[in-house]
DNA sequence: CGTAATGTACGAACTAGTGAGTTCACCGTA
DNA sequence: TACGGTGAACTCACTAGTTCGTACATTACG
């Protein structure tokens, strides 16, 4: 017979799989429900395990909450990574950072979900984890590259930190999702209406070079 | 004997005081703790009277919230009318919104936590509320009219709408204090940090003119 | 047979909400 | 002015239903 390690047809008994599904299905209800609303036995439920294999293979709520949260920012973090500001004039770049990360947001929203709950609960859930302590930033570090070399050219002005730009980017995509609900519920607009989506786009990067040059 | 209507030292009824008291406290609990996070009987024990009474005086958990967020929203609307847009250059009435957005986020922390936990919910609390429908815009307006006087001058750019600038305005403000918590465990900055407040204040009414100017 | 993986049933603790009775201020009336 | 009636404001103890976590049994597999 064949197929001796990665068994065929009905394997039941698969390590990996079970924890993916379940961190799949966790990152769910957690963005959907927020920590306290998430409930175990829901996730369990529309798991294709039961609740006893959560605490068997993450321990309890807290870690396995944890390990959804490892998850979304490693997969992120990797995605930025992908980006080659090197090569780029430097106002280009910037614009292409930017457009990453309003790209990024909008196509991932649970993941805006997951750090906004993370930030009610004063991101300590974050703090305890050393994977996410010791992961790096490639977006900030291509927009520091891009800074410097703009700043070298004298087009770019010199009082803003790499920091800074980042802050008004992600303010701008992560708000765009994070408070999308009550923005519509009092102004009637729909910040993700995909009318507006390439008018909001253009407006981030041009908002970002038009001060960075002025 | 004097002292008739409003009873000296050890008054112990009186429905407005009871009210208020209750609606503090739970500002403080629901901002802290989230909706599902909040606990009724930890509101009772912090206010002056008992659970039965919040029963007694909101109905019950949910509209507790509600009249919370009421509360919160209209405080915020009286102070935005309490600027005067119309006697300003439209420039000069920009920057002054902006910066009295600023202001007002980073005073009203808790504010700005409920908006989140609001958002994590969908808003279906806000859309529950008529109080809150009904409640006008005026920051809004004020950016309209500066923004249409702007234009007829000609010194402002008119691909944007009001709402567009106010929502580079809202996020920015938003965001400093909403991912205060995951911004400084990842990057270690506190946003709020007050030795860079005049620049991020600066900051952000130099980014909307220059865009609006460019 | 020993160990890793899995399923089931249960329980201790918690939580929103309520039932029932009490205190207090006020008012009309004798 | 004494007095009983009335309703709003208030207290306390209780319950019905959840929810996280676990003890115990069972199954596959080397």
């Amino acid at each position: 017979m064949a197929a001796p390690s990665s068994s065929e047809a009905e394997r039941q008994r698969d390590k990996d799989r079970t924890r993916a599904d379940i961190l799949d299905v966790a990152t769910r209800e957690f963005a959907d429900k927020g920590y306290t609303g998430a409930r175990v036995d829901e996730i369990a439920e529309r798991t294709s395990t039961t609740k006893r294999m959560i605490y068997y293979y993450f321990g309890g709520k807290e870690q396995l909450y944890i390990a959804v949260l490892e998850r979304a920012y490693s997969a992120i973090r990797a995605l930025e990574a992908s980006v080659d500001v090197e090569h780029l004039d430097p106002e280009v770049a910037i614009r292409r950072l930017a457009e990453v990360t309003f790209d990024h947001h909008e196509a991932n929203p649970d993941f805006i979900r997951l750090v906004s709950i993370e930030n009610i609960h004063h991101a300590k859930h974050i703090a305890r984890s050393e994977i996410l302590a010791g992961l790096a930033n490639p977006a900030l570090d291509g927009l520091t590259r891009a800074l410097d070399r703009g700043r070298e050219s004298g087009r770019f002005r010199a009082d803003v930190d790499a920091l800074d730009i980042h802050q008004v980017i992600s303010s701008f995509c992560v708000f765009r999702l994070a408070n999308r609900h009550t923005f519509a519920a009092i102004f009637g607009r729909d910040m993700l209406d995909p009318a507006r989506r390439e008018h909001h786009r253009r407006m981030l990067s041009d908002l970002v070079i038009d001060y960075l040059t002025s």
